[in-house]
DNA sequence: ATGCCGTTTCGTAAACGA
């Protein structure tokens, strides 16, 4: 089972590229972030026709996540627990039976954070309290877990080209890496790490400053697994060639493949 | 560097992103 998380940053904007990306990488379930769409105009024909059921939790104009699937999605679940008062669309996770058990999987917006004065990093580091809570609560099942989508977090420097750039950045700030870490610390396995742990593998690249074209990129998509997901890990791919489609998103598919 | 680029909205400039 091919299991791929990918930021698409508008998915009406980026229909195309979603559905050529779809019929070219058919991962069984795809992960996405910021379909900037509300439930009620997401562009679901196009993509129920490549064989996907889909399950959206959106808001109008920004944030937004969805999950696609070749096999049905139960049990979803939109909104990350621990605060009502939260009215973004940053998570929904569902289950997906195999022929052999199933897997539960989320589509996580994790907050941006910028600018570090201001409200919206608290907001950040809060989110993150909030999955790590949740996170640790799942890892109660013997249900294998995958926690996929755009953590907005560069875990180490070795995950940018250019880090030294980087440390006045919410997604670089030693609390919100200790907090990624502390994901890990539960038992969760960086699915890109667990294979290559080499550095240059970015899944971002800015659309200003020629940042593709200078390869000045950063990893922060990432596939977190329970450890009887990691356990059935067997390779992961960034497909940087949708960097370089016309129209692209900022963001990169990473997919991960899992024998389940 | 208050910059660059791209998407969205009760739009045509401003908010947001990373």
């Amino acid at each position: 089972m091919r299991i791929a998380t990918w930021n698409i940053n508008g998915v009406k904007a980026r229909i195309d590229s979603l559905t050529r990306w779809l019929e070219e990488s058919a991962p069984d379930i795809a992960c996405l972030q910021e379909i900037k769409s509300q439930d009620e105009t997401f562009p679901a024909e196009a993509i129920e026709r490549l064989g996907y059921n889909i399950a959206t939790h959106g808001q109008k104009g920004f944030n937004g996540v969805a999950l696609l699937s070749k096999r049905p999605l139960e049990d979803v679940m939109r909104r990350l627990p621990g605060d009502d008062a939260d009215e973004h669309s940053r998570y929904i996770e569902a289950t997906v039976s195999t022929d052999t058990g199933a897997v539960r999987v989320a589509s996580i917006y994790l907050p941006n954070g910028n600018p570090i004065d201001t409200e919206k990093y608290p907001y950040k580091l809060a989110w993150m309290d909030r999955l790590l809570i949740h996170a640790e609560g799942l890892l109660a099942t013997d249900t294998p877990i995958v926690l996929a989508g755009d953590y907005n977090v560069i875990p180490l420097p070795d995950d940018a080209r250019h880090p030294d750039r980087w440390t006045d950045d919410a997604l670089f700030q030693p609390e919100s890496r200790a907090k990624h870490r502390a994901l890990v610390n539960l038992g969760y396995t960086d699915a890109q790490r667990a294979v290559d742990n080499s550095d240059g593998i970015y899944t971002f690249w800015d659309y200003q400053a020629g940042a593709w074209q200078k390869n000045n990129g950063i990893r922060i998509d990432h596939l977190m697994l329970s450890p009887q997901a990691a356990d059935r890990l067997t390779g992961v791919t960034v497909e940087k060639q949708t960097r370089g489609w016309t129209k692209p998103s900022d963001h990169v598919p990473v997919v991960a493949t899992l024998d389940l």
